[in-house]
DNA sequence: ATCCTATATCGTGAATATACGATAAATGGA
DNA sequence: TCCATTTATCGTATATTCACGATATAGGAT
């Protein structure tokens, strides 16, 4: 981006924005798809897995954990990734909160 | 971002992505909320409730508008918005498609 | 017709994001 | 101990995002 306006925004909507934004990039996607289909813990059956360079895989596994999406420990030579189910949950509901609040009176709109 | 890797992703999870980055960023987070809220659709009063410029709110009206979160008609000097519930209920679903098929074997996971 | 108002678009600069190869770090095995 | 393997980090190039002011555009009012 740029010089972000992070002042004026209700920490609610940073955090939110900033959670939307770790979905933003397919290859995070695919990721998590992985990851929640095998449900146990994989490291470089990603990079396989990913059109992507291993660096660039981990950059993105690196995006995905400091938002709390995933959780992953290293242990030595291999790494351990796992689905944080709780924040993408989470995710999910404040957006349908955003959806019932709405009251659409469509004949007023457009 | 850089020389995206387009290919090799599926088109579901990329329009997946997109949907998620157009909602990554904390304006455009406050302008659905405020276009919610009032149900009827409005324009200027969103400027005034961001600490954004004009033209800046409109770019991020855009973007909303290009993934289909918002709808928008311009009547001359006055635009008209209103939050698209579909577009934003579909990616809701997405979410929880991705958890529910999450089956979290912990005792596995680091 | 001319001005005023409200939006969108253009042009620009600065900060990020994305991608890669190369290198560092950490462990297991020979 | 030394090497192979696996992953994270560094350095870098390029593209994109974000923000702004200035300008264009389109009606409505005078």
């Amino acid at each position: 981006m740029a010089q972000r306006k992070e002042q004026g925004f209700t920490r609610e909507d940073r955090r939110l924005a900033d959670t939307a934004k770790a979905l933003g990039h397919p290859a995070r996607i695919a990721i998590l798809r992985t990851l929640a289909k095998r449900g146990t813990c994989i490291c470089g059956e990603l990079v396989e897995g990913l059109p992507l360079a291993q660096s660039t895989v981990s950059q993105h596994l690196k995006a995905l954990k400091q938002v709390g999406l995933i959780s992953g420990t290293v242990e030595g030579p291999k790494s351990c990734y796992c689905v944080n189910a709780k924040t993408l949950s989470s995710l999910g509901g404040s957006l349908s909160a955003l959806v019932d609040g709405l009251h659409q009176d469509l004949s007023k709109c457009c």
